[in-house]
DNA sequence: TTCCTTTCTCAACGCTTGTTGACATCACTC
DNA sequence: GAGTGATGTCAACAAGCGTTGAGAAAGGAA
C-alpha cells in the first residue's frame, strides 16, 4: 500500500479552504463543549491543520472565539426576509422567528457557543449580554406597555431557557419536538409578555 | 512585627471546621466559576488549607463536585414547610416557591454551580437533569391538563432561564429586582403552563 | 506515657494548555 | 525564473492542572 500521507511540511498544492474550515471546526467545539473544553489542538485535528496555523490566522483564543461565534444574521434582517411584519398573533410570530432563527445550523452553533461559553468564560458573558439588548431592540414595538424593560428581559429569559432545554441539558419532549410545536408552545410563555 | 504564620506541618491545634471550610469554598467556586474553573488550589486557597488535604477528605474533583453541591432542602419540603399547600393561583405560588427556593444562599450556590458546570462538564448536566425530573415530579398535580409533560418542561425552561438571566448574565431590570417582585413576574409565566 | 488515628503540609509526578519561533513548501508577480 | 508573501508543519516553552506519597503535628484511648 501506498505510504499514510506522510503529511510533510510547507503549504498544500491547490486552492485552500482553510480558513472556513477552522472557523466551522471552532464554532462547533466551543458550541459542543464550551470555551474551555475547545482547544486549539482539537479544533486544529478536526480541521485537519497544525494547531499553529490557527494562531497564525486568527491570533489568541478569545480572537478565534469572536470570528467563529459571530452570527450571520441578526434577527431583524432574519424577520425582513421571512416577511412576517406583524401577524395577527405577534407572540407565536416571535416564536416562529426564534425557532427558525435557531433552525439554521451555522447561527445556532454559533448561539449555543456564545451561551455555553457565557457560563465560565466572562468576555463570552458579556457578548451574550450585549447580543440580547440589541436583537430584543429591534422588537420594542411588540413589547409596549406597563414595564417594557421586564417584560423585554423574561422575553430574553424564556429565549435562554429555550437555548438550555433544546439544546444543552435536552429535556424530553422540549428536545426532540419539531419546529412548528415547539413555536407553539413557546409562543404560548411569549404571549404573556406581548401587549 | 510577629513572625507571618509559619504555616509549620501537621495538624493544627483546637477543633477543626475544615470540612464545611472546604465544602463552602468549593460550592461558592464551582457556583461562580464553573466546574473547570474552579480547581483544587484556589478552593485550598479560599479555604485556608493545602490542595492536598481536599483530595484526602472528598477524593476526586468529581466527589468533591457532588458533595458540594448537594441541595440542602427539596422543593417539596420547602414547600410544606412554607405551608402554601394549594393556594388560589398556583403559578404565583409555584413562582414565589421558586424564588424563595434560590433566596437560600447555601441552596441558590449548590443550584448555580450545577447549572453552570453543566455547561461544560456532562456529568454535571446529568445531574441537572435529574434534579428537574424529580422536583417537577413533586408538583405533578399542579401540571395537569393536555400534555402534562410539554407543560413540565416549559416550567423548566422558564426556571433555566431565571437562574441564567437573575445571576448568570445577569440582565436588568430582573437581575436586580426584589424577590416578591420577581416572583410576580415569573407567576406570569408560569400560569400559561400550569392549568 | 504509649500508641493509633485524624488532620495537615510539602514536594513532586505526568499531563494538557495557549503560544512562540524556526523553517518548509507552494502560488503569484515582475 | 527570481523574489515575495501566504500557507503550512514541527518542536518546544512556561504555566497550570489533578493527583500522589511521604512525613509532621495534634487529639483521643489505653
Amino acid at each position: 500500500m501506498s505510504a499514510p500521507a506522510p503529511r510533510r511540511s510547507g503549504r498544500r498544492p491547490g486552492p485552500s479552504s482553510t480558513r472556513e474550515d477552522v472557523l466551522r471546526a471552532a464554532r462547533r467545539r466551543f458550541a459542543e463543549q464550551g470555551y474551555d473544553r475547545a482547544t486549539f489542538r482539537n479544533i486544529a485535528a478536526d480541521a485537519g491543520v497544525d494547531p499553529a496555523l490557527v494562531v497564525q490566522f486568527f491570533g489568541t483564543k478569545q480572537d478565534l472565539f469572536v470570528a467563529a461565534t459571530r452570527p450571520s444574521v441578526s434577527l431583524a434582517e432574519l424577520a425582513e426576509e421571512s416577511g412576517a411584519g406583524e401577524p395577527a398573533d405577534p407572540a407565536l410570530g416571535l416564536a416562529r422567528l426564534l425557532v427558525h432563527w435557531l433552525g439554521k445550523e451555522e447561527d445556532r452553533y454559533a448561539m449555543l457557543a456564545r451561551i455555553r461559553s457565557a457560563a465560565s468564560e466572562p468576555a463570552a458573558a458579556e457578548m451574550v449580554r450585549e447580543m440580547i439588548h440589541e436583537q430584543v431592540a429591534g422588537f420594542t414595538p411588540l413589547i409596549a406597555g406597563d414595564r417594557p424593560d421586564a417584560r423585554a428581559a423574561m422575553v430574553a429569559l424564556q429565549f435562554l431557557g429555550l437555548v438550555w432545554i433544546r439544546w444543552v441539558v435536552p429535556i424530553d419532549p422540549i428536545a426532540s419536538m419539531s419546529d412548528d410545536e415547539l413555536a407553539e408552545w413557546l409562543g404560548r410563555g411569549l404571549r404573556a409578555f406581548l401587549a
